[in-house]
DNA sequence: TCATTAAATAAAGAAAACTACGAAATTCGC
DNA sequence: GCGAATTTCGTAGTTTTCTTTATTTAATGA
């Protein structure tokens, strides 16, 4: 039996990495007295992320360039550090989001990427063997990509996810994922490790990446269904069922509409985009009503009876979820925030009125935008980068 | 700067008590064996907690005693292992359980109590003062108890508790212990840590105690009010804020019922006794109904709409808990499995419709008699015998 | 040139595991 | 009954990983 020494080094590793992730540039010095560490374990530990090409260096002489004045209080005497940052200017990672409609794919650096950038888009569906159509467009697409000392491929995808086991479960909308291997038909075009995420924990992490500080929340996304993840003191939240953050399938008592999933009565039949316009063409007695005629609709009458109604369930959904998950924040993103910010502040007062910690503090509700890529690049960081093994017995096996 | 080397020991430390009490009595070897980890750090762990007297070496051959035939298949050859278990010759830890009418203490073992048995009872209420009275009474038991080299206290509370504080934020049927400091009030009798607990997390534990094995599930009590408890993986889930689980005050749409708490048309206002017996006075017209009427009407009646639909109520609020957290199972404990079965049944039936893993899977949902008793003996080994330092930063401050 | 800060290197040490060995306590075969 | 085999358990010493302190080398401003 070999002694298997179960890694805490890489929680240092991952401390580091966040805490660069939240500076943007540091030095060696800078990031162990921030986490008070040694100067030669912060330094073994860059030395080991900058072989991985994880990090890389800046040269001073370009980022002077852009900064004109090196601000005269700043500057201090003795050696300079060396700064330090996520890799930007090679890709180290691939993304690919394979959407209900569309499948996008981008070459990502570790950097975080500004905004969503994605490279290529095809459709997602089609043909009798739509697996296999998907493969030749994917094959299509790599040659184009530059993907050398690729370390991963990361999926995004729609649906019940079994992260553990890289096979979707439940897809109601692309039911062929569910079918084929997708880690091993990926792994024909690129030989690398390829991870498997669930849509909403992408949006999550991307969040979370995009903003530091941010490590407690339920991040809920509005489009053509409904679905939600949660972040907890930093990290996704994963029970022991490949489902959780579930927040659109919970039904309303008193719904009767019939849900993609099978059930009946889910929030999701109310408030995805599908959901909100049938209600909408019912209360205003047309049919045919599209997403911006439903925002102007709003724009000029405000909440309507219907509308309210809609929300107060969502938010009902959401405040059980915050009291269970003892969290106080929310965050947006979807369809519902292209619409009139008035939809959002209701459903920020619904959710408040629910919420217990409401009584003692704040519960915030605020609306985001989708951050695919930062997601995709947190999940290659967190699994690829920063791998803990989470030791549940010290020991291997005999 | 010193190198705190994070405690990893700890972790083995708990898997073999948690072993250990798997498995009632085990030798030092059965132990190694069964963690896979070698006999000279099973033997050494042993000897640590012996030392604590949190295990203790049981004689062969009173247990023989008992066991008349030492199974005739059992027997190895070779020196017999010393067997051990959970020291339950000698109270290590007092519980104090602070109730809503009555306060009970009892003595504990380490070793897991078959039942609760409390020792003494008085009202946790009354008088002016309430504190002052309960601190009084609390010091007349304290004379009857032997209290012998105590671990500590725990004291387990109803309402909104901040464990990691030590504080109670939110209990409206015991107003005087948010103002109160609990602990060091407690502390002027039993210099001894104290620790408290929330009453559900108390019952979600003792559970998890009392039936090894069931390491993942939601409780919901049901009493004077409605709160729950998430325990993952075998441990407590807790989230930033001192409240998680919390499922009763998760509002009901269409119900217009005033709580406790200061908010309208929360759960707990139906499904509490207080709430049943109040629908169940409205459904049959008359006054002053007890909860004995009540399970005798629903015997000789079965489940009537307005009894239906308060536990649909209860249902989706759960079905959405389960779905957000990624659990399959619910244990009930409480005056609901007073009731006669039909009502967990149909409970039972409304909670598989609305959650997202019975589509795939079982979902279970079980009545459950409450375990405060082993509860608090779970938080008193949790938190003093095995406490884990949650290695946030492996190196002291400077 | 000197003070000051940054980074690299070397050496030491702590924690927690492991292997190996030997003593103790049994059962089994004769 | 008694030695041999078997199993348990403790001790001693080793290994591994990770971190620290101390020292040296490097780069820069005053």
């Amino acid at each position: 039996m070999i002694y298997v020494p179960s890694r805490m080094g890489q929680l240092n590793r991952r401390a580091l990495l966040r805490q660069l992730q939240r500076l943007g540039v540091a030095s060696r010095a800078e990031l162990a007295k921030a986490l008070g560490m040694s100067q030669p374990t912060a330094g073994k530990i860059v030395d080991e992320l900058l072989e991985l090409s994880v990090l890389e260096e800046v040269d001073l002489s370009l980022t002077n360039g852009r900064e004109p004045s090196p601000s005269p209080e700043t500057i201090l005497r003795g050696r300079p550090g060396r700064q330090l940052r996520l890799n930007q200017s090679a890709a180290r990672l691939l993304g690919i989001q394979l959407g209900v409609n569309e499948t996008s794919i981008a070459g990502l650096t570790l950097g975080v990427p500004e905004r969503d950038e994605w490279h290529f888009n095809f459709s997602s569906n089609g043909g009798l063997h739509p697996e296999k159509n998907w493969e030749q467009k994917l094959r299509a697409a790599a040659a184009q990509v530059d993907a050398e000392k690729l370390l991963g491929v990361v999926l995004s995808v729609p649906g019940v996810v079994d992260e553990a086991a890289n096979k979707v479960l439940f897809s109601p909308n692309l039911h062929w994922t569910e079918k084929v291997d997708l880690v091993s038909l990926v792994q024909r075009i690129w030989d690398v490790p390829v991870l498997l995420v669930q849509e909403e924990r992408t949006l999550a992490l991307g969040h979370q990446l995009a903003n530091p500080g941010e490590d407690n929340f339920l991040l809920v996304d509005f489009g053509d269904g409904v679905g939600g993840a949660i972040v907890v003191e930093g990290r996704p939240f994963v029970g022991t069922l490949p489902i959780s953050g579930e927040i659109g399938h919970t039904p309303v008592l008193g719904n009767h509409r019939k849900c993609g999933c099978g059930a009946i009565g889910c929030i999701e039949t109310l408030v995805s985009t599908g959901g909100l316009l049938e209600s909408f063409a019912a209360a205003s007695r047309k049919k045919n009503k599209s997403w911006t005629d439903l925002s102007a609709h709003i724009l000029e009458n405000g909440i309507e009876p219907w509308l309210a109604q809609t929300l107060d369930a969502a938010a009902v959904a959401i405040a059980g979820a915050l009291n269970v998950l003892g969290l106080r924040r929310v965050v947006i993103t979807g369809s519902l925030t292209e619409l009139p910010p008035s939809v959002i502040t209701h459903l920020s007062r619904a959710v408040q009125a629910g919420s217990m910690w409401a009584k003692f503090g704040s519960v915030e509700c605020l609306a985001a935008p989708r951050r695919r890529a930062a997601g995709l690049v947190a999940v290659g960081i967190d699994r690829l980068v920063v791998p803990d093994a989470i030791p549940q017995k010290i020991s291997s096996e005999k």
